[in-house]
DNA sequence: AATTTAAATGTTATAATATAACACTATGTA
DNA sequence: TACATAGTGTTATATTATAACATTTAAATT
């Protein structure tokens, strides 16, 4: 449990209270009142808060989503559920899924030490 | 097999014999030559030769590569490799891999119909 | 406590990635 | 031919992200 620095916990307090990803400049725009006025300043806090785990990017999407899943400390395997409709994003926390992907090997045997999956489809709301 | 443009064939054409992903602009330039002048007449062909499938975009690395494996005329089911040090991407190719992911249903039994997975690491070369 | 080191901040400018809007052209099909 | 659909060309602009440099804060080491 890392203290996050000023800018960092501004940052990821409204990810974290935001119902769905934000955009880096639309983090921007929210936190200009605080005092954190360039885009450089959120993107110093994403990389930070991206690389100890407490926030993921979707990629897809350009976007940052506070971490769902309480184990997950360092981001070295992350999956999310996308709805294509409503852009709702969830973070997957599947034991078997995340053992299946930690392990598994291509045909030259090689091992990956992170991965990153995206699911597309329709959530309950939207079908 | 469906015919391609005149654009998309030549975008397709350089994407296919690069060895590595390539990014727009850098497909901009290389095609500057052949009359393809804006960003725009990229971006166009880019997705069209994605939505059916002849390239892939590499989302962590805002990129362009063609499609590998012969059976995936549709892009709905993407899986990549990709090597931290040089950069280099490969198309992963696993039946049990394919399989797994399509029929994951998660705690909702929300069933998906899309997926892109990236892996992360050292490649032979590089290890 | 003083020194040193690493991490974070503030700021301006700019690079890289991607889309909007509109006019026009080619192609297929009824 | 008339109509619909897909593709093109062009200019302008929006969005996403980083470079470079000066300064400040926090943490670790002596
Ligand atoms: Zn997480
Ligand atoms: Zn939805
Ligand atoms: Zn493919
Ligand atoms: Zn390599």
């Amino acid at each position: 449990m890392q203290t996050l620095s000023k800018n960092q916990q501004i940052i990821f307090d409204l990810i974290d209270k935001s119902p769905e990803p934000m955009k880096a400049y639309a983090i921007l725009f929210n936190v200009q009142k605080k005092g954190i006025k360039a885009p450089l300043q959120v993107y110093r806090a994403l990389d930070k808060l991206v690389e100890i785990g407490k926030i993921h990017k979707i990629e897809s999407r350009n976007a940052f989503i506070a971490c769902q899943n309480s184990s997950c400390q360092v981001s070295k395997a992350t999956a999310f559920s996308i709805c294509e409709i409503c852009e709702k994003v969830t973070e997957i926390s599947s034991a078997s899924l995340s053992k299946y992907l930690t392990n598994f090997k291509d045909k030259d045997g090689m091992k990956y030490s992170k991965y990153n999956l995206e699911f597309f489809g329709l959530c309950k709301k939207c079908r």
